[in-house]
DNA sequence: AGCACA
């Protein structure tokens, strides 16, 4: 009102609560606002990214006098107010606060509102959802429903900032399709942030999730493939899901140790405990996860699929009955990869210095988005994240910068002198085989043959062989 | 490097 009509000069600009910032660095984050601008008071709103060039920017302080301080104080400064380097010029903004920020949805809070299109309801398992999210910080809860817009979920974090990160990283993505029913083709994320701050779950079920309290009851009617055999698609009784898998070998033509069933099984996270029986004539195998939600997304993507190239020892995975195996720390049949103190097992345990085994884990990781969607970003979360869990570990709580779009570089050339156990090069394709193939009915080790740029380097074609055990590609 | 609902 009182500014209309005539042209402004900075020199009978009026104070206001309101700042202009301009030469802003390109999309000049509202954290990086905040920090520059939080010294002077407190800043109750902004608007970032404004402007033809996208670089200017609007801050609000709660009182006039926090503003004319920020502006008195670069006013007479030697050091110009900057950010990520370059200098910032500060004024009075002629208007006295700032309206309409933002639409509601882009608010930050720790509460996520997912829109997953392109699917059914029934296509995502909340399971899925959790391991997904769960790349960026502890899950709180999860809650999933179908509205207008779709099938969307609420997802709780700790945190803005953890939500953030997952928003950021995962909006307008996909999720992996192996994660995904065949029938499904697209599936691309839409994220903005609930007003929500706490989620109210009241039951366990197969539409919401409360991670932070396991003894929730589980709601008789919504209850699906939980602690109690249910009907499975085919009217047929369905195991009840367990933490701990159970394998079967057919074809096997090959020797499958120990170690080239963890390189296979940690592509999904954090393998525990391992077990190799012979049953009727055949080859079985126990492999123990921390949780359900893990062996279950290990259970899918591996199901049918093989070991080796040509057909050779195909998996077949069902739950075990058992949620604890019993098994000799370290023997040619069993190994327990939660026993901290050998220096041979220890890798599992978040090791300080990368270790060999760890950094193959996160070249699974690595390819766990691959081609254009997630592609090369990963690789260098992998880099950052090395000697940690793999990304897919649930209980990972490092996975922000994972999907950052940055260069290739794959973790297998970031330690090139780090001892790659030979079993690695045998079995590591098989994990990553089946994010890089978009049928799920390649055979598992398929990638080795492959020649997609940039995800060479994940599969060590050059490793050597395994004593006693055949190369896995060619035969 | 100079003001945002288009």
């Amino acid at each position: 009102m009182s500014t209309s009509g005539q042209p402004q000069f900075r020199y009978t600009q009026t104070p206001s609560k309101v700042l202009h910032l301009r030469n802003l660095p390109w999309e000049c984050t509202e954290e990086e606002l905040v920090e520059l601008c939080k010294p002077f008071g407190k800043i109750v709103n902004t608007k970032c990214n404004v402007g033809a060039n996208h670089n200017q920017a609007f801050v609000e302080f709660a009182d006039l006098n926090q503003a004319i301080q920020m502006v008195s104080y670069y006013a007479s400064s030697s050091e110009p107010a900057q950010v990520r380097g370059k200098t910032v010029y500060i004024q009075y903004s002629n208007r006295h606060e700032i309206v309409n920020n933002k639409s509601p949805g882009d608010v930050p809070g720790n509460v996520l509102l997912v829109t997953i299109e392109g699917v059914e309801a029934g296509d995502v398992s909340i399971d899925v959802i959790h391991l997904v999210f769960s790349a960026f910080g502890f899950v709180h809860k999860i809650a999933t429903f179908e509205k207008a817009a779709g099938f969307q979920a609420l997802i709780q974090f700790t945190d803005a900032e953890t939500a953030s990160s997952a928003r950021n990283a995962l909006d307008g993505r996909s999720i992996p399709r192996y994660l995904l029913p065949e029938h499904v083709n697209s599936c691309s994320l839409r994220i903005s942030y609930s007003a929500h701050t706490d989620l109210n779950i009241k039951f366990q079920s197969h539409r919401s999730r409360d991670y932070t309290n396991p003894y929730l009851p589980v709601n008789p009617t919504a209850m699906e493939g939980l602690l109690q055999p249910a009907l499975g698609p085919d009217g047929k009784k369905k195991e009840p899901e367990s933490n701990v898998l159970l394998a079967s070998v057919e074809n096997m033509q090959y020797v499958v140790t120990v170690d080239v069933l963890h390189t296979v099984f940690s592509a999904f996270g954090t393998v525990q405990k391992i077990a190799i029986f012979e049953k009727n004539g055949g080859t079985q195998a126990l492999i123990q996860y921390p949780d359900v939600t893990t062996a279950a997304v290990a259970k899918d993507a591996l199901e049918g699929h093989c070991i080796y190239d040509g057909g050779y020892c195909k998996l077949h995975l069902s739950y075990s009955r058992h949620t604890d195996l019993n098994v000799k720390a370290f023997s040619d049949k069993s190994r327990d990869y939660t026993i901290p103190d050998s220096s041979l097992l220890a890798v599992q345990q978040v090791p300080v210095l990368p270790a060999a085994p760890t950094v193959w884990q996160n070249s699974q990781a690595a390819s766990m988005y691959p081609g254009n969607e997630y592609a090369a970003a990963t690789a260098v979360h992998s880099q950052v994240s090395a000697g940690q869990a793999p990304s897919w570990n649930p209980t990972m709580q490092a996975g922000r910068s994972t999907y950052m779009q940055v260069p290739s570089t794959f973790p297998g050339q970031t330690y090139p002198a780090s001892p790659v156990p030979a079993y690695g090069t045998a079995a590591t394709p098989v994990g990553s085989s089946p994010l890089l193939h978009s049928s799920p009915v390649s055979p598992v080790v398929a990638s080795v043959t492959m020649t997609q740029p940039g995800f060479h380097t994940n599969v060590r074609p050059s490793g050597a062989s395994p004593p006693n055990q055949p190369p896995y590609y060619g035969q």
